[in-house]
DNA sequence: AATGAATGAGCGTTCATTCAT
DNA sequence: GATGAATGAACGCTCATTCAT
């Protein structure tokens, strides 16, 4: 539960921050096209713009970088998921924003979500036990915004299967691209969604009301 | 479209067949344990029960091996769902008939359908297309279910979405195993499902007047 | 105490052998040159007359190398002793007759002596065990022939020392060639240590009593 | 012959004699658990209390570490040799003082003489050839022990034989310490030792008149 | 004089693939 | 048709050494 720490022998905890952000940057386009595996560390040096030995400075095994890559990108969605889900707002409509919110950030990290969709599971145990408890924290983030909004109650495993729905939902946009984005736009498929969804709930009934 | 060949140096096709049934039965238990990258050759040649010489008689590369399993995987589900999928029947109860027996089916070909989820990106381009489109006839039966169900019309557009979340949500019952299968039994799961489903399709208040 | 068994993924027990037999060959010359750290897996291959692929599949790791010559060399020293000393006799001849032979033994083997001694501690530390094992045994052959070639008893610590002494006189030659080789010739060498140790054991006197 | 001279870019020669002793202490350390190869410059550095910038402004290669060592052990040990041994004495008992206390140095001393023992042959040529100088130097002052102490005149071939024997029993102590080590105590191997010396001069007749 | 981040040649090892038998 | 010994390119990783600060 606790932060896990990836050792650098690189003392300057500023410059360590910096060459790793160069380092996610760089591997997560090589992981998008050939996949962890088939990238080496040279070439993830190469794209982060330094020698292997200065990589190796940064990490302690290759399985390091996916796992400051995974890190780094679920990090990244929660934060800008936290920023844009108001958790408070009691409305269909904060609903509807939130879930277009993080179906928008998604489609914004797209090549992210595919990498970790795909290589977690290369992960040594624990790293991975790590990341899917991160996984755990939106999911459960998207079930507060759904308990919030709602004008009644479900019961928590209702909550819990919606949520997860709509988080697989999102994930979907990204590594279903081949069969989604050539049908729909975005915006399709986050209106097409939203509706599916809201009459799910049978929000449309209490939109009236409500609004 | 057409079957995909996978040249083999041994003339005897039924023996091709019957080796590439040993190799696909052995690889599969493998790449579920280690993936395919990790797995190798020659241990996909000890677990089918012949040399690596043989192993190289009746595929090319490597890859092949992992074509050839995917392709089996999803002739057997295809098959199943076949068998299981009635889509003449016109009505809700065979809907969630068709819909419950998808979900047990992936229930039943877990460690297949993870195989396949995490390792298709490593297949050739061209077998990742042939791949993938076996995956949208999947998907295209689930629609035809669907549209045959239903007592009134969806656009192309919402079948194609529905039809998608549902086959995500089979998979994601596989996929996402370490956060659902704890908090629910496959019937809990699939009822759950099933139930939002109806509600999304405004089927239960048809369900009384078609019944 | 067991025969340490270094696995090989070749089948062909004859050609393990043949192979392993190349390998000490050219391991030897190189540990000999270069020592053990400095010496890479590809020379090795190269002096043994096949590739780095090949090389592997007959060893695990290089220190399997290693542990292969240490144990060949002790196995040649041990079975050429065997020859050569004869435990049953009992005279000051025989005695000098074993201890000439084992020095001509060192004489020949210089090599081989100058690498096990520079170089068994770069053995993991089971293998180190295995060949000072073997090394006690050959300690307590000398032990043996100087026992029943003596014509009055010794404690056994004293025959242990001798033995020792002995022992390591006989390497010295070897790896202080340095300082001994260019002072003495092999038989002079011999000739002078067997003399000093006639007089420790004080069997000039009885010499003429016996013969 | 001369004193070898490792060159440092450091100017005031006391700190560079001060680093380097630093140096030499945590090396001795390091090379005695792990051996000079495995033994990495940043550890050496780190042991003596310097960054591994600061190490290189104090040598020019690892290899130098190594001379250090070695130099500073002989240093050590001639010093103590000398300051032990009374070469001028002509007595049976001032050889076996000075044997008896070549013995107990040696026993102090015993990691670094293993060091040395196992690590010379990693020196440059130059290097080695200029240690090796230095035990010769060691087993000349044995020699004049010897001689001095001889009531009789033994040929420069003998002193020099066995001189060599006992300096290699002194390190025999050392480096066949897993042999000895559990069957003697010190001062057994040391009376043990003596006994066969005195035995092999012929001195306990000797020692009766002269005493 | 001291630091430590950067470098890259080079290491031990693996494994997909070939081909003589 | 089956075998398995042989190959070598390529991998992940280390570490002695340099040099800007």
């Amino acid at each position: 539960m606790d932060k896990k720490q990836v050792p650098s022998s690189i003392k300057d905890q500023q410059l360590v921050e910096k060459r790793r952000n160069q380092m996610v940057k760089g591997a997560v386009t090589l992981f998008k096209e050939k996949g962890f595996h088939r990238t080496t560390t040279r070439e993830i040096a190469k794209a982060s713009g330094f020698s292997i030995g200065t990589l190796y400075e940064y990490i302690r095994t290759k399985e390091d970088v996916l796992f400051l890559v995974c890190d780094s990108i679920y990090e990244r969605v929660k934060e800008r998921m936290e920023q844009v889900i108001d958790m408070d707002q009691q409305s269909i409509s904060s609903l509807k924003n939130a879930i277009r919110s993080y179906f928008q950030l998604i489609d914004d990290m797209q090549d992210e979500v595919i990498v970790m969709y795909q290589e977690v599971k290369s992960l040594p145990k624990d790293a991975q036990e790590y990341v899917l408890e991160k996984e755990k924290d939106m999911v459960h983030m998207l079930e507060m915004v759904i308990k919030n909004s709602l004008p009644y109650t479900l019961s928590d495993k209702e909550m819990k299967l919606i949520a997860n729905n709509i988080f697989v939902q999102g994930q979907m946009w990204s590594f279903r691209r081949w069969m989604l984005q050539k049908d729909f736009t975005l915006d399709e498929y986050i209106d097409k969604q939203l509706n599916l969804l809201i009459q799910m709930l049978k929000l449309d009934e209490h939109a009236s009301e409500m609004k």
